[in-house]
DNA sequence: AATGAATGAGGATTCATTCAT
DNA sequence: TATGAATGAATCCTCATTCAT
């Protein structure tokens, strides 16, 4: 029994050995820099080791991508701190951004996942669900509190979720650099009546969770 | 003198050719299907004679993205035939969301720039600007029109711009499937106070137009 | 435990077995004709296999100058058995020199080495270098005996080398060719005193050493 | 008759074209980078045409060859003027060790050339002796005027031409690189009599001359 | 549980050369 | 005479994955 659950342990930390730096190749290098190989020899261990505890590749990159989801609502349950429902959601878009600028490939890994989602397509919709659910919820606060006026409070989220996504991924791909950067902060403010401005850079995403 | 002109339009056929078979891999199975081997094999050509016609695999992604902006901004010419401007930016809107469903490949690689096309920056960036400038017309129109009052014309446009991407992403990696379908266009008129509904499937791009 | 050696042992069988079809196919066809894709077929292994073994086509072709250094510095070795320095010297110079006629390919690859070798130009440097450290030495004790009257010791040997390398450059590349055979002894004893007439075949290097 | 001539006149220049193209590639790039594509963008000609002025790109290389020898022949015959024989021979020596320096891929080519010169053997070797019996030429007159006692001279030609080659070719690969540099005079001294400081630039070869 | 050797297919390019036009 | 399209084989190297040990 108690050797069962060392084992389990065990089993488990060496997972976690793969995924950290299975993360800290992808973070430095993007999805091409990855391989079985260059993990097998970060970790130490042989290439064949990793198939015991993860199914292929693409199975390692989709945790990667749970682990974005689940940083992401880690960032998302501290903002239940902040009282007032319209500044917690314009810190959470600030959030939002800012996340996905300082883990550009995590954040695109996390969005640019079809291909490596199709397969097992529930698993993963929950994690990301329950992002989007907690969003939704502060979302109806401000609502409750009087503020977005009117409309279904799912049909408003989603809304606003699509605009941080689409102001993201403009600005990781650099698509809006003909603007000057003082203007990117009045594009966010029109387009989301959130300010992005004064965003830190404390959300960078390097794996050391995993360690 | 005829010899050269049937010369250059067999060139110019050969280039089409290529691309056709480097846009049909693409379409189905992405970026990385895509290689010089399979557009050889698909043509029935050796490898060595499609780099008579384009220097490397970027050139060619990249000209597959040229005709993808080419091919928005034909439709954004066809809406100048609309007369009321703010008619004419929600069937603009329609267009784009449903150009980008329509061809999510293509639409991905239009805007997964960054690392295909880095050096030749300038090149790609003209077509993408007119497409935007084009967009940004439309928009400066309606505020003409007395539609979008306030704010700067440009900061407006790439507010709408940035929200019909982050719209047409979502949709084309089916993060939005948690909603009902009839949902999406409320959420759709809500965000960009555009009809998306009805939306047909005329843009489809499937290479077709390189035969 | 022997488990390891056992494999440490084989790695090193194949690692000879690698470096020995290499040489076979640079003898015969020179560096040119030496491939990656050869290599693997003429060992019956698949391309990638041989890069468990060696980094690069470059580190083989290093590997190579390697053993040829370490095969003339060990005939270099067998020469103090000669107490008479100016004996021995003679015999250096008549091995130098049939080693380079015996191993032609290997000799212009050991010091063809520019383009090979570039980067890791230290590591190379010391074989040669011992090489040529083991050959002033013998200089030196010449000198000491009263030969070679006046100068710096490793000027003359650097002098005396590059005279027994151009002599070796111009035989291997049949550049003397018009000279009758029996006259090329007397060449050499007017250039640096030796006398080549009677080197034997006993250093000829064909990668048997390798098996 | 004088239509042929013309012909002929035109094909001469044609094959001057092409091998100053090559030459200049050459110089420039060494042999990997020659290619019958680039000399024939070069001179702006299909590579089909080329073709017709050459058999091969080995025939090519082989006339750039002969090109090396009578470069080097010419500057032989300019050594005519200096009437003592000894500094004649001298300044040859120094010519000749600052002629490989300053063409090194062709004072490569022109000595390496053995893959490339197998076929048609005879017609290099007529050039490349013809520079050796200038050369032998002069030292004959260093014996005549009392220099070089005793010995056959053909063989003290042979013997000093190596030592001037197989300077020439250590110094090409640097392989003299861990003498510090003010010490290669020494050593030229000491192995040849010769005094090759002061030796220009003005020997640099670039093709020009096939203008 | 872990190894590590091996595979086989594939990646983008480049080349000298040929030949119908 | 010249073209230029095409070949086909070659280049080095990388990869995810498997499996006997």
């Amino acid at each position: 029994m108690g050797v069962k659950e060392r084992k389990k342990r065990n089993a488990q930390k060496m997972r976690q050995r793969i995924l950290k730096a299975a993360m800290d190749i992808f973070a430095k290098e993007g999805y091409e820099g990855v391989s079985m190989r260059r993990i097998a020899d970060k970790i130490e261990y042989s290439p064949g080791t990793i198939y015991r505890y993860f199914e292929s590749k693409c199975d390692i990159m989709l945790q990667l991508c749970y682990h974005g989801f689940e940083r992401l609502l880690g960032l998302q349950f501290e903002l239940d701190k902040i009282t007032n429902p319209v500044e917690r959601i314009k810190v959470e878009g600030r959030y939002y951004v800012t996340f996905a600028l300082e883990n550009p490939e995590l954040y695109e890994l996390m969005f640019a996942t079809r291909e490596i989602i199709k397969q097992p397509a529930d698993a993963e919709e929950s994690v990301a669900r329950k992002s989007f659910g907690k969003f939704a919820e502060h979302v109806q606060q401000c609502i409750d509190a009087g503020f977005f006026s009117g409309g279904d409070p799912e049909t408003l989220a989603v809304a606003l979720w699509a605009a941080l996504h689409g102001l993201s991924s403009l600005l990781i791909k650099d698509q809006l650099r003909f603007l000057p950067e003082e203007r990117v902060g009045e594009v966010v403010e029109r387009a989301l009546a959130f300010n992005l401005r004064g965003a830190g850079k404390e959300l960078a995403f390097t794996g050391s969770e995993f360690r």
